[in-house]
DNA sequence: TAAAAACGTTGATCCGGATCAACAAATTAA
DNA sequence: TTAATTTGTTGATCCGGATCAACGTTTTTA
């Protein structure tokens, strides 16, 4: 299990002392998940927070009226996690579902907590992290409700071109809030230009 | 001025000893604002994070084109801040702006630390609060990019009708993601029916 | 308190995306 | 490897909200 790509996220934010890492991964578990797995489901308290080493997931909620609403696809080099939710110990109202076999690393609340108080670097990652990510979900969340769909999936093109390689488009057009048929003639608008 | 709200807003998470309010609201500073006073700007590190006790303000970003959107609207009883960017030390990215007179109690990153460090209801009400209102957050999003406009406004004049009373319309529309003129012809059609 | 600015309404027209249907292509499973 | 299922494309029609314009109302400010 290559674990690899965890340390170069890792350092993407923090300096991460070679010695440190070794330790550090033993507070995490391996897993594995087949194509179409729930890693969780709304109602539960997420056992872990898992970091993907490979393959990639779907986070989604269901309305009222019981329609599947994609918040967000993750991709090899993140986490996925309802963090706040294991913290706090109150039920997540969103499913995490893997889209293709995935290879995870687990960490538990506890083992987050042990791993602040021995790794400083662990901390000022978190610091750093968290309140960045939170501020790029509500940005894109509101690109999602004012730009129009040809912008969002060019965009996607350019941003996260693997991702509309790799995931059914019905998926993406969930995500981007319409319809596949839009997405098919955005498609051929583009190729024509 | 008027610390009630304050003390119920705590309780309405945690339970507070009628001893511990007196010296908790030392770590707080009494602010007022004018209508259209900014807060804070997109750019800078917010000094204080501001619960409001009486008035109403939105948080706005501003987009690649310059338009104004409106992320949401905060008021009296509810905190208003990026906390997430005073913590990081990283510039927030969006604009505060008060939409009336405000009487705000502000609280520093350090006092937050000292605050969490004597009384540990203060920690624990930490803890519920963020990840709830996180979650929150991203549901609205996305029922901001799902719902048609008109069950929206609904939904506004059930779960916030105080809201649709003070605020210009054109806010409730740009929030919204329509015009003020499909507010108008919503509001309408609601009367008619 | 008068003038200016901000705000809200109504109508006409236009357009982008939804919807429905039929079919094609690609995956998955037996 | 064939059948079944999932996924994607294309066309026709419809509808909701955008846009533009004109006007009325309310709020600000001097």
């Amino acid at each position: 299990m290559d674990t690899n790509i965890f340390l170069r996220h890792l350092r993407s934010y923090v300096d991460v002392p070679d010695a440190d890492f070794g330790e550090f991964l033993k507070l995490l578990v391996p897993l594995t998940l087949k194509k179409g797995d729930h890693f969780y489901r709304a109602g539960e308290i997420p056992r872990y927070s898992p970091f993907i080493l490979q393959g990639c997931l779907r986070q989604y909620i269901l309305d009222e009226s019981g329609r599947e609403q994609i918040i967000l696809f993750n991709e090899e080099g993140n986490w996925a996690g309802q963090i706040g939710s294991m913290r706090s110990r109150l039920p997540t109202n969103v499913y995490l579902q893997a889209l293709e076999p995935c290879q995870i690393l687990g960490i538990t609340i506890e083992h987050v907590d042990l791993g602040m108080e021995r790794f400083p670097w662990y901390q000022r990652y978190f610091l750093k992290k968290y309140p960045t990510d939170h501020a790029r979900l509500l940005e894109q969340a509101n690109r999602l409700k004012t730009e129009p769909p040809e912008v969002l999936y060019r965009e996607l093109m350019e941003t996260r071109p693997s991702l509309l390689l790799r995931i059914p488009q019905h998926y993406i057009a969930n995500y981007l809030g319409v319809r596949t048929e839009t997405i098919s003639r955005i498609k051929t608008r583009l190729v024509r230009s």
